[in-house]
DNA sequence: TTGGCATGCTTTGGATCCAAAAACAACCCA
DNA sequence: TGGGTTGTTTTTGGATCCAAAGCATGCCAA
């Protein structure tokens, strides 16, 4: 789960901790994050909990309001839809600026990732697996904006994401291992074009069972 | 008692201190930036310059290395096309999410503002004004996460721009109104598919013309 | 003369203390 | 009894002080 260069400091670890908690549920969407308490929780003092949050915030992860502190953002339907457009724009841009530059190794590992989906996981191993899936396309993109952007997308929408399969289980897992194999052979092929096309529908399919499902969204988490 | 909002936060207003140099071009790309001076600079200490520049970093605007301070990123031709390629995918999405909510006073001042660019402005006049016209068809999306990633995009982008137009002068004035003219045209019509289009036309142009400009980022400025 | 190392100087990062703003609760009054 | 108000408490924001990491200079030795 770990994105950012790590740049190696307090408040980056810090920031690291609390971005696994929050994307791994543990902190929910509306929480909100009292500065002392993490300080405490995972030491140090509140100034590096403060630079944590500016961090976080800049991710995407945390909303920061003045002199009302910090909360982790919660979205309404029509914004993770929105987000979702977001990803079907700019991660296509990103796989193919990628493909230019993917070896025959990384694409290995991609379909390693792909096959250990395939076995038949949990809820929680494939958040992370399906994660792993799909930056391990984007592994070859060298553009730093371009990854934050797109590692933001994947922050902002990962609750929902896990609130979307705790509630229709695995039953969509064979659409979405098709449309991993579709991505794979297309990029087997190194055909970008088409490439682009089955990621943009993976993500719009997604997108639109999502804004299927509205019950996702009813704070009761 | 409290009349005046007596600037409550004073890390944002540092940040927008800072931040209007570096759009300005106060502050050019590669320029390190030392905390002791913005705070002397700017008034206040130490702290509240660094909270400033998480804030920027978040932006884009400013980048932040451990133990080694801030800069303002200065970026090669490949980064800036991929900035744009970025625009050409986000700015069309923000303008039809936009359109849904545009008043005919909006639109109004949309033609208000691009009347004032064909007047004919100098360089930095035309920056602004330009930079207000497009923000102005997004004024009718409300979608925060998506106007931020427009937003930065743009400050990102925003030297290179006007290296570009100090470059070219206002030679190519006449092609941007009339990309201009067909936009507002468009949106005039409300039709967010021709809208979408002449926007990504217009934006890709520029990309291309930006390209063929290497020279632009060359560091002597 | 040149390469490498050590020392000091500068700059950033972190901790503690203090002030201001907001949430909260109790109270008073209508 | 309900709403507004005021005072207390909690929490965030800012300033100063101290520690650690870079960086430059300059010295020494080969």
């Amino acid at each position: 789960m770990s994105d950012v260069p790590a740049e190696s400091a307090a408040s980056s670890r810090i920031a690291q901790a609390l971005r696994d908690d929050i994307l791994k549920g543990l902190i929910a969407p509306g929480q909100r994050l009292r500065q002392e308490d993490i300080a405490e929780r995972l030491g140090g003092s509140r100034l590096p909990v403060r630079e944590a949050l500016r961090i976080l915030a800049a991710e995407g992860l945390v909303q920061i309001e003045p002199n009302k502190g910090a909360r982790v953002p919660s979205l309404d339907p029509g914004e993770v839809e929105t987000l979702y457009r977001m990803r079907e724009r700019l991660e296509p841009l990103a796989l193919s600026e990628s493909m230019a530059n993917l070896s025959s190794t990384n694409l290995a590992e991609i379909s390693d990732i792909q096959r250990r989906i395939e076995q038949g996981v949990d809820v929680t191993e494939f958040l992370i697996l399906d994660r792993e899936f799909h930056m391990a396309t984007y592994t070859g993109c060298s553009d730093e904006q371009l990854m934050l952007s797109v590692v933001r997308l994947w922050n902002s929408t990962q609750h929902y994401r896990r609130a979307f399969m705790s509630l229709t289980g695995s039953g969509r897992a064979q659409i979405v291992n098709a449309e991993h194999r579709l991505l794979m052979e297309a990029m087997d092929r190194r055909d970008p074009e088409d490439a682009e096309l089955y990621l943009l529908g993976h993500i719009r399919r997604t997108r639109k069972e999502l804004v299927r499902h509205p019950e996702i969204f009813s704070t009761g988490s």
